[in-house]
RNA sequence: UGACCGAUUGUGUAAUGGUAGCACGACAGGUUUUGAUCCUGUUAGUCAAGGUUCGAAUCCUUGUCGGUCAGCCA
């Protein structure tokens, strides 16, 4: 089989540069995040990214947990981004690492910091530092505490260590400049004082590394090769940079940081914080619930590691902004689940109809039916027919609308692996809704063949009343009407919250076979979409999560004609008008 | 009137001085016992203006637009 040949990513440029210049024998990833809340499906990107592009060099990749600020940060969430990882099909380079393992060679290495003369502790107040900073266009003030000596900072910061300060009365600043250009490097806060208790370390320490201070070393200290990150800590590169300057020693790995363009994806948001408010408000059940974009509410939704990662592949690595297309995740989706899901017949809005020349009485007939036509394994079924049957209410029409092909008075359609069946009338209620509808059937037709060779263009799925599985449906749609609900200025992203993002049908029909179904087992409801079974599903209570919807030609297209309707009656009216001022004019003209 | 980064069909993403390609979407057709899948075709793009060059999406200049940065968050 010839390889395709894929153009490189600029990270995968980069990467097979270092090893062709032998700069690296072997590359070293790592996925940093905060233990501070759920995963979503812009980290996966990342994942993807660092872990594929290991596997694809043979490199390894890290997991740890960026554990810096004890007040923020819990074992729950350790506990969930570890098995969102795992669920991704990734096994991380030995134990899970902590920054917090690394305090005591990062407080080492603060102490050779000051030593060198570039760092000092400051006494300065919250307020005074960011006061002092300056703005990106004016320098800041040195701090007047900036020339203290050696010997006094070594000593201060010993004693911020040891708790004689209380939460915030003391930073250490590393010693760099007041006047960069790039904020970030108006002497940098190293370490502050937080008398908080970490999720790990308990109360060993009460002074803090920051961010700048400890994910370089920690890349460092790991030996880690290409430090992958989002685009927002560009400007912390000097800083990253800096920091190794003073630490690196000759013949170890030296980490380089490259920035690549989050995931941004259309009719959602991405943002921990906004996720946050959905759950703490109640508008979703939950971090896992199906309409989230949280793996763990992708998972429960029904998505695959699978399509996760053709999407990843699918929409490229670059450092450009982006807002990615909903549809082409949707779209990897239904190209994985197509190929290994197996089908099923559900009637998910029934109606009943009756086959008025099916003999009464007749002894139950099984017919056969594929399980997938994508994969010849997955073997055939046998589904229940009778003389009650529930089909979609959706695909009868008393008065067929143009190209309908459906089933319709005096119409004749194929019961998918069942008979071909006419429509000879309906029965109403008192307020004149249809309450069943009565059909005849051609028994030559058995197994859905054409018997003398005639053509029907309608192929629609079914239910036997007596076999039917009554199973609740859980119907999800975008929980945005927006394409972008938080890129609105003076809007609230809540605004554009969709009403309709969750419907509930407990009346669902089912053939037999789904009851054997277990939680997350998928199945394709043939001519609907994909669907998943919850975790809240029991034996009595069958629930279904839809994953994602077929494409549909046909609904799109009576959407169409709705709007062509709508508009030529417009039209119409706007005519209609006129004329009536055109004659009202004459009129007056003739006066 | 700061620094850094970015700008290619509707959306993503390639082309690394030499034919602007691919995917999704949209549209049209074919196959079809899922109006699905599959197949075929069509559509549409280099932010702008200058310059360098035989040749520029690519290099240079200027401008325009967008993003990031003023946490003791990451």
């Amino acid at each position: 089989m010839a390889e395709e040949k894929k153009s490189l990513n600029f990270i995968e440029q980069i990467t097979e540069e270092d090893l062709a210049s032998g700069k690296h024998k072997e590359i070293h990833t790592r996925f940093p995040p905060e233990p501070n809340g759920y995963l979503h499906i812009g980290h996966s990107k990342s994942i993807i990214l660092n872990f594929e592009l290991a596997k694809k060099y043979n490199g390894k990749t890290n997991l740890r947990f960026d554990d810096t600020n004890p007040s923020k940060e819990e074992k729950e969430y350790v506990e969930s981004i570890s098995k969102d990882i795992e669920w991704l099909g990734y096994e991380w380079e030995g134990n899970i690492r902590f920054a917090s393992d690394y305090f005591e060679q990062l407080y080492q290495w603060a102490q050779y910091i000051i030593k060198k003369g570039l760092a000092y502790v400051d006494d300065q107040t919250a307020e005074e530092i960011t006061a002092t900073r300056g703005m990106p266009k004016e320098p800041g003030k040195e701090s007047p505490y900036r020339n203290r000596s050696v010997e006094e900072n070594l000593d201060l910061f010993e004693r911020m260590k040891n708790g004689e300060y209380k939460t915030g009365k003391k930073v250490l600043r590393a010693k760099i400049g007041m006047s960069s250009p790039n904020m970030n490097m108006r002497d940098p806060i190293m370490y502050r004082i937080l008398h908080a208790e970490h999720h790990r370390t308990g109360n060993d320490w009460c002074i803090y590394p920051m961010y700048d201070f400890t994910h370089g070393q920690s890349d460092y200290l790991e030996q880690i090769t290409h430090s992958i990150c989002t685009l927002e800590f560009e400007n912390h590169r000097p800083l990253y940079d800096w920091f190794l300057d003073q630490l690196h020693e000759e013949g170890k790995i030296r980490p380089r940081q490259i920035e690549f363009a989050r995931l941004n994806l259309s009719f959602t948001v991405m943002s921990k914080r906004k996720l946050a408010e959905l759950v703490e408000n109640g508008t979703v059940t939950g971090w896992d619930d199906p309409r989230m974009p949280t793996i763990s509410g992708l998972r429960r939704r029904g998505y695959t590691p699978e399509s996760l990662k053709t999407f990843a592949d699918k929409i490229g690595v670059a450092k450009r902004n982006n807002v990615i297309d909903i549809g082409l995740l949707e779209h990897s989706l239904r190209d994985d689940l197509n190929k290994k899901v197996n089908r099923v017949m559900t009637v998910v809005d029934p109606i009943k109809v009756v086959i008025t020349n099916y003999p009464e009485g007749q002894k139950e007939e099984y017919l056969e039916a594929v399980n997938n036509p994508e994969d010849e394994n997955a073997g055939t079924r046998m589904v229940p027919f009778s003389k009650e049957l529930y089909i979609e209410r959706g695909d009868f029409m008393e008065e067929p609308v143009k190209k309908f092909f459906r089933l319709s008075p005096g119409k004749e359609v194929r019961l998918r692996y069942a008979y071909f069946i006419k429509c000879t009338g309906v029965e109403k209620n008192a307020s004149g809704e249809i309450t069943e509808i009565h059909c005849t059937y051609d028994p030559a037709s058995k197994g859905g063949k054409s018997p003398d060779g005639r053509k029907v263009k309608g192929t629609l799925h079914w239910v036997s009343k007596p076999h039917a599985v009554n199973v609740e449906i859980r119907q999800y749609d975008r929980l945005f009407e927006d394409p972008a609900p938080d890129g609105h200025k003076n809007r609230d992203f809540k605004d554009y919250l969709n009403p309709d993002s969750l419907s509930i049908n407990k009346g669902a029909k089912a053939e037999p076979m789904v009851k054997e179904s277990k939680e997350e087992d998928r199945l394709q409801f043939e001519r609907k979409g994909y669907y998943c079974v919850d975790r809240e599903s029991t034996k009595e209570n069958i629930i279904f999560n839809k994953t994602v919807g077929l494409r549909d030609s046909w609904k799109k297209k009576v959407h169409e004609i709705r709007h062509r309707r709508k508009r030529e009656e417009k039209e119409r009216q706007r005519r209609l008008q006129s004329e009536r001022a055109k004659r009202e004019n004459e009129k007056k003209n003739k006066k």
